[in-house]
Parts: C-alpha cells; sequence; structure tokens
RNA sequence: GGAGAGGUGGCUGAGCGGCUUAAAGCGCUCCCCUGCUAAGGGAGUAUACCUCCAACGAGGUAUCGAGGGUUCGAAUCCCUCCCUCUCCGCCA
C-alpha cells in the first residue's frame, strides 16, 4: 500500500496512477482521504478522553491510598461516566479504521517516470532482444517430445491429483534438476543468499506480500490449519524480515530460493495450458531483494541482467519487455518480463518477472531500516524469476531438439547431468 | 496427540490489581575523570499512531505472545487462540 502522507501530498498524482494502471474509479482517493480525516478526528478525540480519565484513574488510586473513599467515589462515578463516550468513540475509530484501510489497500503503486503509459499488451516496449528466433518449422513441440522419450508424464498426474501436475520422469527429472542447481549456483555467485523456504505461510504474510484480500483465489488454501500453499517464493522470503528493523550494515538482502510453486489458475484453457506451459505446481527460483530506497532501480537493472544472464548461458532467445502501465500489475512501480522463444510453438513464453515494489510490499509488513539512530525509513523490496522451470525446460527441448529427435544437454548444464545428449 | 512449566524492553530478569513513569543487571551511545589501558562517575537508550511546531522539538494514546472480557484502573484476574521448554507417545 502507499503512504497515506503521500497521497494525501499527491493526489493528482494517485488519481493518474490509478487511471494509467486501467481502473476506472479515481473517487477513491478523496474517499480516502475524507475518511482519513474523519478517523484522524475520532482518534485525536478519543486519545483525549482517555487522557482524561487515565488522570483521574490515578487520582482514585491516590485517594484510595490515602483512605479518602467518599472523594474516590467521587471521580470514580465520573470515569464510569466517560467510559461509555470512549467505549462509543473506539467503536467509530475502529470502523473508520478498516473503511480507511480497505481503501487504502485498493489503490495501486505509482508506476516509475520511465514506465510507457498504456493500457494493453500491446502497448509493452519491447526493451531488448537476444538471439535470433528460430523458425524452423520441422521443430516439434516439447509435449510431443516428452511422450516420446516418457520425460513427462501427464496422464499419471491427472490420475494421482489432476490435470497441471505432471510427473518428470527420468531425464526430463533430471534435466530441471540440473536447471534449479545450475540457477541456484549462479545466483550465490552473483552475491545471493540461498535459502530454502516453508511451502506454506499463514494469513499474515499471504497479506503482508499482497495475495490476499486482493488475489485469494489464485492460492490453495488449507483451511483446517489457516495455511495457503505458496503460489511463488516471494511469499515466505519476502516475509522473511516482516515487522523488523533492519540496521544498515545488513543491507543490501539478496535471497535466492527455489520452491515448487502453487497457482489455482481457474479460467486458464486452450494452448496455454498445453503441454508444459501452464501448470497448477510448478518449480521456480526466485530472486527477493531487500533494499535502501536509493539503490532500489539500480537494484532493478542487476536483477533483471541477472536473470537474463541465464537465458544467455543456456543460448536461448529471448526478448525483455517493459511491462507498461496498464499490464504491469496493481503493486508494481517497475516490471520487466522475459520472454523466452519457443521454437516448438513459434511462440513467446514468459519465465520471468522481474519488478521493484517500492516501498508498497515493505510498507504493508512493516519492513524497515534504521537509517540514522534516531530515523526510520520503510525499505524497498524487489523480485524476479531466476528462472521459471517449465517453461525452460520446453524451451531447450524444442531448441535443443535434432531431426533425429534426440535432445542435446546445454553446455552449461552438461557438468550437472554428465553427457551430450539427454 | 497427552501431562506439566512458561512467554515481560536489544539481552538477562523482577513485578502477580493503583506508591511502576516496567525494578535491577548486561549491552550500546554520549559526556566527565584518571597521562594511555583497566576501573569509576553522570546522562541517554523501543515501536506505531495522533496533536501542536517553519524547524529543533513538545505533548498525548496504545503496546509486557495475540485477541476478547472483568474493573474507575490490568504486565498482574478470567476466557479463547498461538508459540517455546521439559517429560511421555508417534515418527523421516
Amino acid at each position: 500500500m502507499l503512504d497515506i502522507n503521500f497521497i494525501k501530498e499527491n493526489p493528482a498524482q494517485v488519481e493518474k496512477a490509478i487511471r494509467d494502471k486501467g481502473e476506472e474509479d479515481i473517487s477513491i482517493v478523496q474517499k480516502l482521504l475524507s475518511v482519513d480525516e474523519e478517523w484522524r478526528t475520532k482518534v485525536h478525540k478519543g486519545d483525549t478522553l482517555r487522557s482524561e480519565s487515565n488522570t483521574k484513574s490515578s487520582k482514585i488510586g491516590e485517594l484510595m491510598g490515602k483512605g479518602e473513599k467518599e472523594k474516590a467515589q467521587e471521580i470514580i462515578k465520573e470515569t464510569s461516566a466517560m467510559k461509555e463516550e470512549i467505549k462509543k468513540i473506539d467503536e467509530e475509530v475502529k470502523a473508520l479504521q478498516e473503511e480507511r484501510e480497505k481503501l487504502q489497500l485498493r489503490i495501486p503503486n505509482v508506476p516509475h517516470p520511465s514506465v510507457p503509459v498504456g493500457a494493453t499488451e500491446e502497448d509493452n516496449e519491447v526493451f531488448k532482444t537476444w538471439g535470433e528466433p528460430d523458425q524452423n518449422e520441422w521443430r516439434k513441440p516439447h509435449w510431443d517430445l516428452t511422450e516420446r522419450h516418457g520425460w513427462i508424464d501427464f496422464e499419471r498426474g491427472v490420475k494421482v491429483t489432476g490435470a497441471g501436475f505432471p510427473f518428470y520422469v527420468g531425464a526430463g527429472a533430471q534435466l530441471q534438476r540440473a536447471l534449479i542447481n545450475y540457477f541456484i549456483n549462479t545466483a550465490v555467485d552473483n552475491g545471493y543468499t540461498e535459502l530454502q523456504a516453508p511451502y506454506f505461510v499463514n494469513e499474515d504474510s499471504a497479506r503482508g506480500t499482497g495475495q490476499i484480500p486482493d488475489k485469494e483465489d489464485m492460492m490453495y488454501v488449507i483451511p483446517r490449519d489457516g495455511f495457503f500453499t505458496i503460489p511463488t517464493a516471494e511469499v515466505p522470503v519476502t516475509n522473511f524480515h516482516r515487522d523488523e528493523i533492519l540496521e544498515k550494515g545488513e543491507l543490501p538482502i539478496r535471497y535466492v530460493c527455489h520452491t515448487p510453486c502453487w497457482r489455482r489458475e481457474a479460467g486458464s484453457y486452450g494452448k496455454d495450458v498445453r503441454g508444459l506451459n501452464r501448470l497448477h505446481q510448478f518449480d521456480k527460483v526466485e530472486l527477493v531483494k531487500i533494499v535502501k530506497p536509493e539503490d532500489s532501480y539500480d537494484e532493478l537493472e542487476s536483477l533483471r541482467e541477472h536473470a537474463e544472464g541465464l537465458l544467455e548461458a543456456l543460448e536461448l532467445p529471448y526478448r525483455t519487455l517493459l511491462m507498461c502501465t496498464g499490464d504491469m500489475g496493481f503493486t508494481q512501480s517497475k516490471k520487466y518480463d522475459l520472454e523466452v522463444w519457443s521454437p516448438g510453438q513459434q511462440r513467446w513464453l514468459e519465465v520471468s518477472s522481474c519488478s521493484n515494489f517500492e516501498g508498497f510490499q515493505a510498507r504493508r509488513m512493516q519492513l524497515r531500516y534504521r537509517k540514522e539512530e534516531k530515523q526510520i525509513e520503510i525499505l524497498h523490496t524487489l523480485n524476479g524469476s531466476g528462472l521459471a522451470l517449465p517453461r525452460i525446460v520446453s524451451a531447450i527441448l524444442e531448441a535443443y531438439q535434432e531431426e533425429n529427435g534426440k535432445v542435446r544437454v546445454p553446455e552449461v548444464l552438461k557438468p550437472f547431468i554428465g553427457r551430450d545428449y539427454l
């Protein structure tokens, strides 16, 4: 969420952000400000009353101590009367506070000035392209190859769990494991700290990174224990430092974490879900950064470059999109998407999304640092995939296949796989 | 899962209805003192929010695991939940 004081001081900028991100209703800003004003008034009134009541209560204590019970009784009468009023105001404050927070949570993050204004994916800017998209039509889509070699078993996945929960078998499993190792090792070489995280999170964590109240439907829920299965490692890893005040010397924080990710993906169909394109469970290596505000945009560029470096090392043609305001999502202030070329499907597949959230997540989870001895400031959070596994697996299978159906092992994976062909 | 003991500031730890403005110690910061060091003396040392102020800052409210309740008044009493430790059970 945005800082209420920022909204107060820059309402026009916030309204523009709402419009640019494709929301209709900008009246929410003024509504929030008026609720906030009312809330402040009530809080002040409640605090003042409580202050009076506290003073009187300690007076009672004093009188009781001296044995002046009658005088004490007088004051008890007064405070009893105040009690009702305080209770009433507290309830009003609580209601206003909930209203205020609800409105505040509906206001999207403000895009960075360098972000192109636009409505749909058509308006995204191609920031960079690398390699030549392979137009050879003989290349088969990955699902033909995996079926032929038995590397992925979709049918048994359906039997055991359901659609979107495949088994990886033999070299298929080995390829994926090699990629995970390669990605993590590279990140560690780049200065990230390796983390292994819980796969379930509680409600506070889901709220911290913004999955609830907004995107509840994307997650699987374990109601009996109050847990959510993680849709991305971003959730546990960013929440790792929730409600903390970090020291300057601890920054920047850079984590790499591999987890499975679970997404309900309600309403998906067709070629989007064919093969490995979209699954309910998939593996991902995630990069998370927690940095000082003044560093966050440099850190976003290095995050993007790190993710791009993985694709380059795998020699997979890709392009990087700078997402426009309308296509970038509610919580981001700037976002790059990396898309790998799938020669078997002749289309681009998103394999990474690198975002700067500025203080939008950190504010909600009270993630701060001590800037000066007496000055505490909200940190900036970033994350990016480095990388999402299944689509990389498909791109590798499709790009490294030979006409006889065999698939070569990418050079950088050979140390992990130990042979030239899968 | 069962039984018991607990959860207090950066840490250790006292307090178990009003003389607490959360004692004391440790740590940390600043100052003083002794030529340096050791020791000693003094002051300060949480977070969120609200109000006032141009600012430095001042005042207020809340927070003793979390949430409810009792009371004029709760760290202290009651209820629910969470977590930690010890023992038992189960187990990779």
